[in-house]
DNA sequence: TTGACGCCCATGATGTCCCATGTTATCCCA
DNA sequence: TGGGATAACATGGGACATCATGGGCGTCAA
């Protein structure tokens, strides 16, 4: 799927007083590495977290948007919820964000978040919900371990 | 399909005395970049809505009409409704726009309207009519998550 | 003359940039 | 291999630029 270099592994900054919050360095230089000059970000459908990318990300949810009739009501349902509400920030020269009071509020953020890496793409978490999240995963990925085998080894 | 940079994110802005209204300053640039020195809109065919965009989404609509025989019924229904029914609007030194009466009730504008990015285009609302539209897209959209997963993961 | 339109200026709010600082990680050399 | 020197990173706060908005003035045309 990826060539590119995954985002990977946790990382917990503080968010200050303006709401900014440094983006961890490992994944500038990816987001650098893909030609990004801004992050993507939206609210998580499923989870109180905010889901964000680079322009390799954001060009796969535009073009599986264009990929449907623009007649059709999938793709307006796609475009109205994947496009529309995902905005664009801007890096400050240190590395920083700036977060929306909108998605703050999403993920119930305050002091700090944690960003955890998913391969193309990574999530913005509170930090104890992802603790929480990370916990629930590890459980029942381990009791899906047979569906890994096939696929990489039993090198989990 | 777009390699240029897509419309993103929502923004709402004022409608002033005058029926001006300032285009979002990311629009604008992304407009300024694709050689826009105007917006070129038309009113939804299925929304309540005002569709926009800049010279890139205008030449697209153009060279659809053109792929038609020009003999044919097709060529002229095409041509009539995307390209007879758009108007071109210039941007004052402010970055905005006044827009049409025409355009303003097909929309049910008043005090102030939502810019809704859709990658090539965007399109203009009610505020209180968008947001209803955008949480019924979010709830079709999630419905259909099936048919996101093998392309771009759950990165939703 | 009236009104539509375009241009100019003023203002508050927001966002961006720049610089300073503490901390951590990395490097280099004795 | 032990540390100290150096660079990278995360963080805080003030200065400044941009943006959205409101209003005034002149121009052109009906």
């Amino acid at each position: 799927m990826s060539a590119e270099r995954p985002f990977l592994a946790t990382f917990t900054n503080k968010i200050d007083a303006k709401g900014r919050i440094s983006v961890p360095a490992k994944y500038r230089e990816i987001l650098e590495a893909q030609g990004s000059r801004a992050l993507y970000c939206r609210a998580s459908f499923v989870e109180p977290s905010i889901v964000a990318g680079g322009s390799v990300w954001i060009s796969k949810l535009t073009h599986l948007v264009e990929g449907h009739d623009p007649s059709s009501e999938v793709h307006d349902d796609f475009a109205y919820s994947l496009l529309g509400e995902t905005i664009e920030l801007g890096f400050d020269p240190e590395g920083r964000v700036a977060l929306p009071n909108e998605l703050i509020t999403h993920a119930k953020l305050s002091e700090a978040a944690s960003f955890v890496g998913l391969g193309g793409y990574f999530e913005i978490w509170e930090p104890r919900a992802l603790q929480i999240r990370l916990i629930q995963a590890r459980r029942a990925a381990s009791e899906r371990r047979g569906l890994l085998r096939p696929k990489v080894g039993s090198a989990v």
